[in-house]
DNA sequence: AATATACTGAACACCATGTCCAGTATCTTG
DNA sequence: CAAGATACTGGACATGGTGTTCAGTATATT
């Protein structure tokens, strides 16, 4: 059994750390404005972590197991058409039903540290997801190490852009957006 | 005239900077390790700079002022057919001959603040090449914020990259896989 | 050579980090 | 419910970085 006293300091300092993050963006966040928010002793905030880092840690390795799961879903759901990148709209989901916690993790306040971490997990997403797609790398002739670094920037760009974007946009819209300007060649109209 | 001394000690100080970035990675530099880099008191360090992040802030602003100039340099340069972020070409080769420079900024080592201190000075070009552009909103059917946002993420992603590339790429060649990449649709092999 | 200006380096107050520990509260188990 | 285990508290402490101040020294400029 899990005891319920450590089960309340961990939620209270994951709550503790989101709230902070909105209000003075990550890097102004010391230990102690964390374990004053969240009501808990100095000791005890090191007992559990070893820095604020590895409480962001925590928390984002959660939400990582969550897109995998979102992953795996999207892939039985959609049709053929959407295979590719069909975590995409369940990211673009996820985030609209979480938005105060993305908008701290890639919104103006976040530090790079924040954004890192969640690079790190979109970058496994979609490593995994173009495996599944033969000859690639040929036909764009492009090192698939830029591609995925690529893909993982369009995803965060498109998120930066929405979560700090004061008008509303659905899921879907956003992963519109996302696959237009992924895929999509960009058609400027005085072109032809 | 400009006094020798402030000359030297302000050389000095930057040298160190982009050198213990290299070297350490932004985050982990303290004013100390820079002070003692440059051989320069801890009280002259203050008198021109509040702090590590305004140095960078100084070095970062005469970055801006070179890419200006080579984003001019390219319109009158190229043909009509590349007018089409014609800095982007000029950046590469830019990046291409202060490659230890990009690298403290966009390489593994860098912070975020360095990063988006480089992202706001990529917006304003952007912005600047697009507004060249009549119309391209409606064409692409994506509001304009995250096209400059999607823009600058795919410039970023390829320079970070491309530092950190053991491979040695030319800067035509990294400029035509930032193209291909932006402009051209990812068009996969087993799609038709 | 005289004056102005910049640099030095040590001392200082301040604040955040991370550790330690004895005392107290709360949970689990028999 | 009692007893033992475990978690939390909070103050004290060492360490190290930040930014300021100032009297003394070095180096420009004219």
């Amino acid at each position: 059994m899990i005891d319920r006293r450590v089960q309340k300091t961990l939620v209270s300092l994951h709550q503790a750390l989101i709230a902070l993050i909105l209000e003075k963006g990550y890097d102004a966040i010391t230990v102690k404005d964390i374990i004053d928010r969240a009501n808990v002793g100095r000791s005890t905030f090191y007992t559990h972590y070893l820095s604020k880092e590895h409480l962001l840690q925590g928390g984002l390795d959660d939400l990582g197991k969550i897109l995998l799961t979102n992953q795996k879903l999207g892939r039985t759901q959609v049709g053929k058409a959407a295979v590719r990148f069909a975590f995409s709209s369940a990211l673009f989901d996820h985030a609209h039903g979480y938005k105060n916690v993305y908008r701290a993790m890639v919104g103006k306040h976040a530090g790079a540290v924040v954004t890192n971490r969640l690079s790190k997990v979109l970058t496994d997403l979609v490593k995994e997801d173009l495996s599944a797609i033969k000859f690639f790398q040929s036909a764009q002739n492009v090192p698939p190490t830029v591609m995925i670094q690529f893909i993982v920037g369009a995803i965060m760009s498109v998120l930066t852009w929405w979560v700090d974007e004061p008008k509303e946009y659905s899921a879907e819209e956003v992963d519109a957006i996302f696959r237009r300007l992924t895929f999509g060649a960009i058609d400027f109209p005085n072109d032809k």
